[in-house]
DNA sequence: AGTAACGCGACATAACCAGTCGCATGAAAG
DNA sequence: CTTTCATGCGACTGGTTATGTCGCGTTACT
């Protein structure tokens, strides 16, 4: 394939969306990179040649003139989405827009974009594709605190590229915000709270940023103080984050209602799940799960339709708890 | 720009990705809808340039050749993914992976794989971005059903393209596995299942059909039977897949206990919420919600830590589903 | 066996590409 | 305020590429 085509399309994808932008210089220098060698009178030519067909933007007040790529331009994809790859973008769009940022999301608007114009073209008489899903998510269906567009922005690329990032941060126990410089470790999503685990300069201790408590962030490109043997995953295995009661798993016994419960048996709790049918109305699994939060909300909740066989002392748990809110109840009453 | 090179990229997107294929004589008839009028020969040489620059696959057995695209290639897009959307798409797939059919999720991980690459390709010394970022998601983390990947598929195009489906299907209640003749209205995706609802060929009413239930699927062009009037979200509200105990909102008022459920604060229930601070150690809120089983579950979990203050019925709804509880951990000790 | 469709090599022409030069412009540096 | 440098752009030209056409061989279908 000629040089040429070749050459519009590494261009095209060196352009990036809107506001951010490249010089007919830079690109000259990243073409070089790859291997094309031309003059910048032919990038010239090329981009102005290529914007005939593709949104391009560009800045001819600044100079030298700045190139960028229309920031909501959804650029088609190769090959086209197919049928089956639309509608499952359709889905996740479902799935996730509860569930990320609206900022996150907008990222991926494009290509949401995209599949849902490819359905829409298919055949599809009246369009009514949209009246034949639904996707009910879990949950109170609340919505999630907003998180500062920039603070994501910065937080995650400090990760990414390990700088420090400045925040302007009010933990629920300070009188007012302030400004901090925070080492950043990690990033863990939590339904419905985005975290931020890290050190804050000139404080002790690691901690953990609620996202959507800052109202501003800013990258400081200096190295970040890190343990070299920090690990994410045993932090929350630590318990840090409150998820688990204990580090070790539980062997759990349950004997559950038959029509209720069901989908325990096609769903299983975990790998090494066993089911045993007892009668017309009744089975019993027996599970290895992790001692988690939502695990002892699961239990409270269904205690009406299953008896927890083992271990004893989780059913006690849960024994009390129900007794504590069934007072509860009882005194409002 | 040159003619030629957006042909390229229209005939790009024109091959579809493997095991689907097209045709030389094919593409130039959608070429010439397009606009391009070209003769075969040069189509052929087209395919013959690029598929030294794309994974093009071609089967020169059966004649005329067939095109494909390479099934697992992620071709590039344009412009290229930036980080926050890459990190973005990353996301999308710790959150989706659990929820979504594994077979859904193979249509975008073509993206997923392209996300990621662009994420190792950024400065980031030692590629340990994986490190970095947990997704923790909520409930109990069992697994999901297996559906049968051309049984998602067929329903789905089904649904899409308005025709029938035949399924091999085992509702719990059958006995053996029967073949049937489904007429889709709808498809609802509710975690951890997969309801197709439609009606049965030669059997009466709106059936719910989990798809994980199904082992085998295939299309049958005809066009099915559907009541003008029907609509999936009048359907899913007259509490046909037991999600709601009643239509009309509940309007809730609640005690909190402070540390416990400060989160309600921050992620309110619904947008009409309501929050005052009583003391140091409790608040109250008031919003509308749905009356559905999660919201049940949840009270019943969280009633130790708050008091359902109004509505009456719902206090005592909840506190004879936890006496209920209780007394069947006790009669188990 | 006949016929139509397809793949492909060869060729000629037209279209396009890309380097070069020169000049104009505007921004930064002295 | 002048100089200098980087950039944008029109024009020209040699060289490359693209594409329609023809002809022949092969394959598939009737």
């Amino acid at each position: 394939m000629s040089n040429t085509a070749v050459r519009y399309l590494t261009m095209l994808r060196m352009v990036p969306r809107h506001p951010k932008s490249i010089t007919t210089t830079e690109l000259a220098g990243r073409l070089e990179e790859q291997g094309f060698s031309v003059t910048m009178r032919s990038i010239q030519r090329d981009l102005e040649k290529l914007s005939a067909d593709f949104p391009l933007l560009v800045d001819e007040e600044s100079r030298p003139y700045r190139w960028s790529f229309d920031r909501n331009a959804t650029m088609d994809i190769i090959p086209a989405l197919d049928l089956p790859a639309a509608l499952t973008f359709e889905l996740a769009k479902a799935y996730l827009s509860p569930m990320l940022p609206p900022r996150a999301l907008s990222h991926l608007k494009p290509h949401f974009d995209e599949a849902h114009r490819t359905l829409l073209r298919e055949k599809n008489p009246l369009g009514q594709w949209p009246d034949r899903v639904r996707v009910i998510n879990r949950g109170l269906g609340g919505e999630r605190p907003a998180i500062d567009a920039d603070v994501l922005e910065t937080v995650t690329e400090a990760l990414l590229r390990e700088y420090k990032c400045r925040l302007v941060y009010q933990a629920r126990s300070w009188k007012v915000p302030e400004e901090i410089v925070v080492h950043p470790f990690g990033l863990i999503f939590r339904d419905p709270n985005v975290y931020l685990i890290g050190t804050i300069e000139g404080r002790e201790g690691i901690r953990q940023l609620v996202l959507h408590r800052a109202t501003s962030g800013e990258l400081v490109e200096e190295q970040p103080d890190r343990p070299e043997d920090f690990d994410l995953d045993l932090y929350i295995r630590s318990g840090a984050m409150g998820i688990l009661h204990s580090d070790s798993p539980v062997y759990l016994k349950l004997r559950c209602d038959k029509p209720t419960l069901n989908h325990l048996i096609e769903s299983p709790l975990g790998f090494d799940q066993i089911n045993s049918e007892i009668d017309d109305s009744t089975f019993e699994i027996a599970v290895t799960v992790g001692d988690t939060q939502d695990l002892r909300w699961w239990l409270t909740a269904q205690a009406v339709h299953c008896d927890i066989l083992e271990p004893a002392w989780l059913r006690e748990d849960i024994s009390s708890t129900l007794a504590a809110g069934l007072k509860r109840t009882k005194d409002r009453s």
